[in-house]
DNA sequence: GTCTATAACCCGATAGAC
DNA sequence: GTCTATCGGGTTATAGAC
């Protein structure tokens, strides 16, 4: 044949997420991640119709890999070590994947009320929170632990504990809001 | 004079500012930039050397443009409503000036050592959080509650409240926390 | 200090041959 | 399915005239 396929969706998302990770989010346009997969930009367009699109995917492939880490770290455990391992893994895995993590984010509003990888994700951090809390559906709780996850995150990203550190921030803040989540009793 | 001065560096940065709330980050060019003020792109370099020396004073007028709301928030407040002041008016700003906040944390890690606006920034919030917890240099407290409050913006930001909206989750959080840390005593 | 002109790059995406 | 070639657009920044 004279031009056998040399690549697929998959091999393309994969390639995807290593160019991410390694060049950040600058070195993922069409070329370079061509470039990457030994072709030409234009092939790329014949398994994913636009940038868009793909960069959806990533932000997918991504949420499901974040909450299968949470899964694992929860898995088996009493709800305050549940609590920390999830905090760990969670702020790990920005760590590891900063420039996904922010894809994830960038790339549209993932729907947490339609089923799905994003709903996954919520469903787990909010029975997490319910087993801290003693609540069947606390919303308003999941929303605070996962607010300050992120935007603990989003701190220590932009570079803001600089030398000194974050002192212990995210600890104290864990345990404060564990304790107060499970303290309060407002409707 | 054949080329009198059309603008200044302050100028430049308030048409920034101005098309940075308007037209987002992607219309904040030298070209579009100088368009706004009437004038050619090339014009803009003898005011700032670089578009990167430009943000980074944008991103520190908006610091201190959030200072000064945060301190106007807290001031003659006993510190519970001092706290929900402060939040609210955090999240005000964010919400009015999405583009600036965001620049805010990407231009560069701001230095929380070295006096400046940053620097305010974050003895405002120590000492707030001081008041609250009663213990003088609370940087872990401090730590926790600027990562909820930057978290639970970039929730919203994201859309991930959809519509069902937040469900109490700021107040709650903000319950909890402060609750918390009052209580919490660990060293 | 502003202008014109341009350098030197980058990007996403498409047409049509094979 | 991949290729070459290209369209059409964008950007920061500089050189030199006035």
């Amino acid at each position: 044949m004279p031009y056998p396929a040399k690549t697929s969706p998959d091999d393309i998302l994969a390639a995807a997420l290593t160019l991410l990770e390694t060049g950040g989010p600058q070195e993922l346009t069409m070329r370079s991640l061509a470039a990457a997969l030994g072709l030409r930009a234009s092939s790329l367009y014949r398994h994913y119709t636009s940038r868009e699109v793909l960069e959806a995917a990533l932000a997918t492939e991504g949420t499901q890999r974040l909450h299968l880490a949470l899964e694992t770290a929860a898995a088996q455990q009493p709800p305050a070590e549940a609590i920390r391992n999830v905090a760990d893994a969670y702020l790990h895995f920005a760590r590891e994947h900063p420039a996904l993590y922010d894809l994830m984010h960038a790339a549209g509003p993932p729907k947490l009320a339609t089923p799905g990888p994003a709903k996954d994700l919520w469903n787990l951090l909010l029975g997490l929170v319910g087993t801290v809390t003693g609540r069947a559906d606390d919303t308003a709780g999941a929303v605070a632990f996962w607010a300050f996850l992120h935007g603990y995150r989003g701190l220590e990203r932009d570079g803001l504990f600089g030398l000194s550190g974050p002192q212990q921030g995210l600890a104290r803040g864990l345990t404060a809001l564990t304790l107060g989540l499970a303290l309060d009793d407002r409707a």
